[in-house]
DNA sequence: GCAATGATTTACT
DNA sequence: GTAAATCATTGCC
């Protein structure tokens, strides 16, 4: 079933993060479901230098991060690549959770055609960029409702031990100083499907 | 209006 | 291991 939007209005988006591993991320784009179970995130807050909202700053690209908890966050890095992220949080508390990397469930062969690629291969979503490609996501779905639209997230039973859990730094921010070193991504551990393997 | 830059990926040595 | 690709957004003039 589909995550109650409660599950994103709690306050600490460190511990949302860690909990939707094993959760699976739906999306229905030009008629064709696609999933994958989240296995790799990473929390960003408005208190540290890693996010785009450090310090409450507000702009047009980040304005949705300010919403409340259960709208998506799609932007691009590096002028090629779409990231994802779910809002968390109350109205007016930027706090948000990159998706990183996801197993591939449903729809393997479009997400195969989408990223032009033939075969199994690991490289199909163990990564933020490509697991937007792979799901059909780009900047047309910003600011969607994760409860009410063609994006969402379900809980199908998988539970993940904790001592499967592995806490370590963030990737990829390194301009953010010691903001960078906060033990704020989540993955599964042994899952092939982790980015950066 | 214009220059700087990045929550990455890919290819090459 | 290192470096280039590539453009929307941002911040300053």
């Amino acid at each position: 079933m589909k995550l109650p939007e409660s599950f994103y209005q709690r306050k600490n988006v460190v511990k949302i993060a860690s909990d939707l591993l094993g959760k699976v991320l739906f999306t229905c784009v030009d008629g064709q479901i696609t999933s994958g179970k989240i296995v790799e995130t990473e929390a960003y807050s408005w208190t540290e230098r890693g996010c785009h909202a450090f310090g409450g700053r507000k702009t047009n690209r980040n304005a949705v991060m300010f919403e409340k908890g259960g709208y998506t966050y799609v932007y691009l890095c590096y002028g090629i690549h779409h990231l994802f992220n779910i809002v968390t949080n109350r109205t007016g508390t930027a706090d948000a959770v990159l998706i990183r990397g996801i197993e591939p469930m449903e729809g393997l062969q479009i997400m195969e055609e989408r990223r032009g690629l033939t075969g199994r291969s690991i490289h199909l979503t163990s990564g933020p960029g490509k697991l937007t490609q792979a799901l059909g996501i780009d900047r047309k779905l910003n600011g969607k409702f994760l409860t009410d639209s063609e994006v969402w997230v379900e809980d199908l039973g998988v539970k993940i031990p904790a001592r499967q859990i592995v806490a370590s730094e963030r990737i990829g921010i390194d301009y953010a100083g010691e903001d960078a070193r906060l033990p704020w991504r989540f993955h599964i551990r042994d899952n092939p499907w982790v980015s950066n393997g």
